[in-house]
DNA sequence: AATGAATGAGGATTCATTCAT
DNA sequence: AATGAATGAATCCTCATTCAT
């Protein structure tokens, strides 16, 4: 099966809609990253855009180019990030054919890009309780899990999962990894690899396997 | 086995730390109650102290009266509503002496409690993305996973299930529940008894098992 | 020349104007005694009511049943303060009949007293700059100049105080005593002996003298 | 003896310590004039941020702009009002030698100056009052007894002026100067010229000399 | 005489956003 | 593209005062 082509990214613009120049896609870039360090660190809400600004040193004017409001700047990060974690997921499984491989190559990459994004964590758990992100954050979620149930199925026609709601599966398998990633990833700082053995071991054999 | 004596718990204070009169103790309940279904519903920091007080059609002082602040009346809603979920969990596997049965029935009593307590589902995500509300809401869910790690230490001893930490099982089962409480009870409404036999059987065998 | 009558001090109300019990009539004092200390300490407005009568472990009824206001209260404390200043320096020369030593004298016990009053000097200081309070404050010090505007008439008719305006010459010898007060009592806390002594040289001879 | 370069003041700054344009200064200024004539007309504590920008007719984020707090701006209003009067007093007596005339000329000229300065008395008076400002104060007020404290040693060795505590000689001096100027300049409204005269005669001679 | 509870105007301060330059 | 300045609604919280009991 081919890797699927790349999701079509729409190019950066400004808040009137323009396409930016080589430097103005720095400054966005700049901009995001320091407002979801910024965000998750103190919160969506404690953050000022003031705050951005002055980290970077530069004029409010700068943040209000860029982006339309401080909501939408938001729901920005929230969709890079999103693309971001699907393209590595992606490309993570890309040459495995058993579809049960594919499942542990999944959380294994979700955990390493959870590492390497420590602040996006909390801000998808954040965002998923405002109505007014939420939405945004349900659709990528639905995305990450209809992946999932692409191979359960698979693996359900092929006999090698007992045949259950493809979803519920997956969705339990999305459970566990988010909680033990926050847990033993963060809280306790805990390797990837060790977290991830754990994570596989519950997702196929459950308590009782 | 005996019920555990009821958490002895503080009677209810003033924000100055007097005792309540009845309707005093009457009227923080109410705030808390309002309070909850307001912060669940719009976020913490949207809500406003004048929105909740308005509510329940009383001056703001009322508010400051039983409260020392906003955050420290958050903090009271968080830590009523784990003592009263751990009351439940603890009233339903009372009697009963098999630890799997154990940690299944906490998990059905779980999700009706969620199903009943809408808004608490919200607010504890929320508190556990804010570094000041992360710390009550960590030793709470310590608490929880204390107790389902006993129940499955008790298994291990008996071989019924396989050897690994007994906590990262916890840790994981506490993943499912949540994950599938947030999907198909919140967010399609199916019924308690579906979700809780999907992670039942998840949590027992896995996707192999 | 017989010591004046002790001023008519009316006897102690509540703030209805009803006369007091001897048990009124301790409480009322001991507000009044706390309020100053706690005026004095950290100013009339950011001392809050509630802070007098909690240091009293009272309610705050109590406040309102001995005082109409918080503005009313604070001009009691000063009546009274005042009155009390005045009966000790009246006290202290009774006995003295030379103009110039009533004068000295007149300083070393207003000094002292506000030695053992030391919260009464910032709450006079304070009340003077407070178009509400220096009515008050200024008929209290009106009185005071006017003794000592007494003596020194009486010394420039017994030639032995150059004639110049009384008046000029009893205010310059309060501004004197007020100013070495905060400075060497309070601030240096030095004896009242020392000051009285510094203040009295220059008052009597200034620099050339 | 050439006059003392003017102290070197530090240039106008934001409430985050960015260098103001022209337009910004000016802002800054006329804020500072402002509140002066509110502060002193109805009291710092009564006086609210609102009305002095309402004053303005400005909004309220003006303010903050150019000051951290309403604390801060007061602190600001003082700190720049004491560096004023003392460049007054200096360049009044710059030209002078003799050390009793220089005496006589800074009280000369710190009358003038309270004189077109009533506003600031009153902030004086209040802040001395305030532990919170009273640094601040008594800081300012240590450097203007320290300038006439050197005048004093001066004339003590010429032999003029008799071996007293130069120090409490010059407190005495301000003691008699801003009681002088509250009474006579601000209460009853008299010229500089006759407060000053009287208060020379006072601090030169005392009453007897 | 006294308390706990309530009121609600008003205070300082913040902050997303806009605008002139 | 960017800045400094400005806006003003909204926020949390305080506090003098009142009232029912």
């Amino acid at each position: 099966m081919p890797a699927p082509p790349a999701p079509h990214t729409t190019s950066p613009v400004d808040a009137a809609g323009r396409r930016l120049t080589t430097r103005g896609q720095k400054r966005r870039a700049q901009l995001m990253l320091e407002g979801a360090r910024l965000f998750a660190e103190r919160g969506y809400h404690p953050t000022s855009v003031q705050e951005i600004v002055a980290t970077l040193g530069v004029g409010k004017g700068v943040f209000y180019w860029y982006f339309s409001s401080k909501e939408e700047f938001f729901l920005e990060i929230l969709r890079a990030a999103q693309t971001d974690l699907r393209r590595r997921q992606q490309a993570a499984i890309a040459d495995e054919t058993d579809p049960i491989r594919r499942v542990e190559l999944g959380i294994e990459e979700s955990l390493r890009w959870f590492r390497e994004h420590r602040e996006m964590f909390n801000l998808f758990q954040f965002a998923i309780t405002q109505e007014k992100f939420a939405p945004v954050l349900r659709q990528g979620q639905q995305v990450a899990v209809g992946d999932v149930v692409r191979h359960v199925k698979e693996a359900i026609v092929e006999g090698r999962i007992r045949d259950q709601d493809p979803e519920l599966l997956a969705q339990a398998i999305v459970g566990v990894m988010s909680h033990l990633a926050r847990t033993y990833l963060y809280e306790r700082d805990e390797s990837v690899e060790a977290v991830a053995d754990g994570a596989k071991a519950f997702c196929l054999h459950g308590l009782l396997g």
